[in-house]
DNA sequence: GTCTATAGTAAGATAGAC
DNA sequence: GTCTATCTTACTATAGAC
């Protein structure tokens, strides 16, 4: 029952620190804040997490590690074609994406300002140029730098919510015609990415 | 002489302030590091700029307006074809964040947390649905959301630059076959851009 | 496990001297 | 125009009671 509870709370507070974090970022999220809206006392997330600065640390690698859970298995399946890879990356992706929306820009606004929280992802290297994707795409176009279908591709999936703040204070485009732009992505980008790849060989 | 070493001063802050903020965001840089970069004093920040607050806001609307300067009179312009407008749109743009490679998410996460500094922005939606632009991609493929492609291409010139501070932190490639990529893809954006406007319309 | 109370620090802002 | 000194506030963190 103590332990239940202990779980309880300690998980409420993490949840909660991840959803400020991710919408304010670390500098504007505090303690404090947190505590208040997990309904305890400040005194009780550093008694769990012991500092700001480490419970951040602990929501940074959790959501890395989510952001590629998803396409490891993908990019690295030796039993799909490359065109069944492409497919498979940009419905999954999206999916998780219209589910953490801010999740791409608040990563790669905090790794922008805090490096320090990068130590473990060095292996990203060997993962990505290693992968069977890198393999596919080299061979189907060996003239031009396989990064490059990587950016676009990746490009493609995330920008969108990448705009989104500004797609919505502006006035772009209303929420649920983004929805709907996204649904079409779904389509689109791996017949955008095919053209590209055979993109003639200059 | 004294109204010259005013602006010299007033401008340096403001200098120093739009490097601290682009680098570090709002939130995480201070009056002190300002004052102190500029070899000033706090009180003398204050005296030019009134606030924090205000300082940001003036160097936030100064940036926007550097954005989209460069891109105003090439989408607008009715003397020229869409290839050209996407080839000219593609070099000025890399060159521009070249010089400026870490505007672009910068501006994105400030506007994301604060969004009451978009009043300006509303004009946006004009801008863009009505220019010269959006109406020749609509003619070359009435069968897509021409947004789709302005996401298209404004990732494919905008993303790299993202990831940027990933790339780095991961040593996936080092800084200078990253600018070997800018400029390769300053040739190849405008082809795929082609590529997927005559792509087939299903 | 959870709270109150408080120490210690750092921030933004301004009054007033030069 | 520029600085020193100071006020006020808000933050992180921890000691100690329950």
């Amino acid at each position: 029952m103590a332990l239940a509870k202990k779980e309880d709370t300690q998980n409420k507070i993490k949840e909660i620190a991840r959803k400020l974090f991710t919408r304010f970022g670390y500098s504007s999220t505090t303690i404090r804040e947190i505590a208040k809206e997990s309904q305890v006392n400040i005194a009780l997330v550093n008694y769990y997490f012991r500092s700001k600065d480490n419970l951040f640390r602990i929501i940074m690698e959790e959501s890395f590690e989510q952001l590629f859970i998803q396409i490891d298995p993908i990019i690295n399946n030796k039993n799909t074609t490359l065109e069944e890879k492409i497919q498979s990356l940009v419905s999954n992706y999206l999916d998780f994406l219209q589910k953490f929306p801010e999740l791409p820009l608040f990563m790669l606004n905090e790794i922008k300002n805090k490096p320090k929280h990068l130590v473990i992802k060095i292996s990203l290297k060997k993962k990505v140029s290693q992968s069977s994707l890198m393999h596919q795409i080299k061979e189907r176009n060996p003239y031009i730098n396989p990064l490059h279908f990587i950016f676009n591709l990746l490009g493609m999936l995330v920008f969108p919510f990448i705009m989104k703040p500004v797609i919505s204070s502006a006035k772009l485009i209303n929420i649920d015609d983004f929805n709907q732009m996204i649904s079409e992505r779904k389509r689109l980008i791996p017949i955008w990415i095919n053209d590209i790849l055979e993109s003639k060989k200059t």
